[in-house]
DNA sequence: ATCGGAAAGTTGTCAGTGGAAAGTTTGCAT
DNA sequence: ATGCAAACTTTCCACTGACAACTTTCCGAT
């Protein structure tokens, strides 16, 4: 919460476009945006539980039940999130595509995810929250398959060039569970946040490149340093 | 360590095993498994987000605040059935101790885990819900924390008998993580656990065994059959 | 210019929820 | 039998999400 990153979103940046025109547009301005980001606030003082749509409201400055009108109901305020959280996430991942190694590349987006989710808990918080979202909705399938897309775009050019034998699916899926499964599980992000947390997490995603390229026979694992 | 007593069927154990002392001890006979069976019921029904604390009273056929008396409020409640989850988990980890070769054994812990997932989505379901859970409750700690210890000394063992500088812990985290993510990840546990599920799930198990021992760089990946 | 419709937002209401407080039943030790 | 604590119920309160009905604002067709 040190940065300002939330205006990484497609979601500002679509409706950023002339100011003029949008910002006074309605009684509120542009209350979808305020809306997903008094969500995400919301969610990273309180968590995905202590979230509910009157006080989103409230601090939205509207009604309780505005929301209602441009979400429908909570689940679609919760999924407009997680797709907006999807897009920061994507437009990270294409920030690195320049990079030719792809197993240099596969390590950043790694560290990437990570750092999205340290420093926009209140979507990630939501973005896997299979329960409490659509993932049947339009924007969310289409942006979330992305992100997947270059994962697997990425393990292709790694099997072409170290292993042709790879099977692409089963490793980027399992590429992704991993370090999914470090994000979910990683404890409390705020402490890592806090302190030197981001150097932690590089450490930590740099034992997970070696063990993924080298396996358990042959990765070391160590420090580097 | 092979066989603690197991706490696990301790709940499902108590209701059959002495009903003269336990089953007619008070009002309800042993409302916290009752509570406990209701909660794992009522999630795996409507999800987590389904859960409401009068819902379950309601099921097991009490008032709406008996719960808290045993559990203080709902996060009690969900923290002790995640802790039950554990004791399954621990179990089927035990049982699989025997097996001589680690990697092996971890290829199996690894099945176990999906396959408790699978099979008790309720407890699954708020097993890793940092959210909604008590994270720092003795027993939920002690339990998942013995989890992970098993983890770590299967990990030591494939360490020396295959690969002695390996880092162990980073190891140990890789592959939970790993896991873990697969098994948040799977979509639609239901589907997989209707039919055929599980072989599709032992498969891509393999895959990852395959993936874990031998990395990116050698493993093939390929469907065994 | 203005009129009508649609979009944006409000107010009011309802059943349902969690939690606290206070009362009641039950078992048990003495 | 009596006293006491544990187990459970009843009552209440602030809050929530969803819905329906209403008002305000805008914008385009005439």
């Amino acid at each position: 919460m040190s940065r300002p990153s939330v205006k990484i979103c497609s979601v500002t940046a679509t409706t950023a476009g002339d100011s003029a025109t949008t910002a006074k547009n309605y009684h509120h301005g542009d209350l979808p945006t305020a809306l997903r980001a008094a969500t995400a606030e919301l969610i990273t003082e309180k968590g995905a539980t202590g979230f509910s749509l009157r006080e989103v409201a409230r601090r939205a400055g509207v009604s309780h039940s505005a929301p209602a009108h441009h979400f429908g109901d909570s689940q679609g305020l919760l999924t407009s999130v997680a797709a907006e959280g999807f897009h920061t996430l994507v437009a990270s991942f294409e920030e690195l595509q320049p990079i030719e190694e792809p197993l240099d590349r596969l390590n950043k987006m790694g560290k990437a995810y990570i750092r999205t989710a340290l420093e926009n808990p209140g979507h990630f918080g939501v973005m896997c929250a299979s329960e409490l979202i659509n993932e049947d909705d339009d924007e969310f399938c289409t942006v979330s398959g992305r992100a997947f897309e270059i994962l697997v775009e990425t393990v292709s050019e790694i099997a072409a060039a170290h292993n042709p034998s790879l099977n692409i699916e089963a490793a980027a899926t399992w590429i992704w569970s991993s370090v999914h499964g470090l994000a979910v599980l990683l404890p409390g992000f705020t402490k890592l946040d806090e302190k030197a947390g981001t150097d932690d997490v590089d450490l930590l995603l740099d034992q997970f490149s070696d063990l993924m390229s080298n396996g358990l026979f042959k990765a070391t694992a160590a420090y580097p340093e």
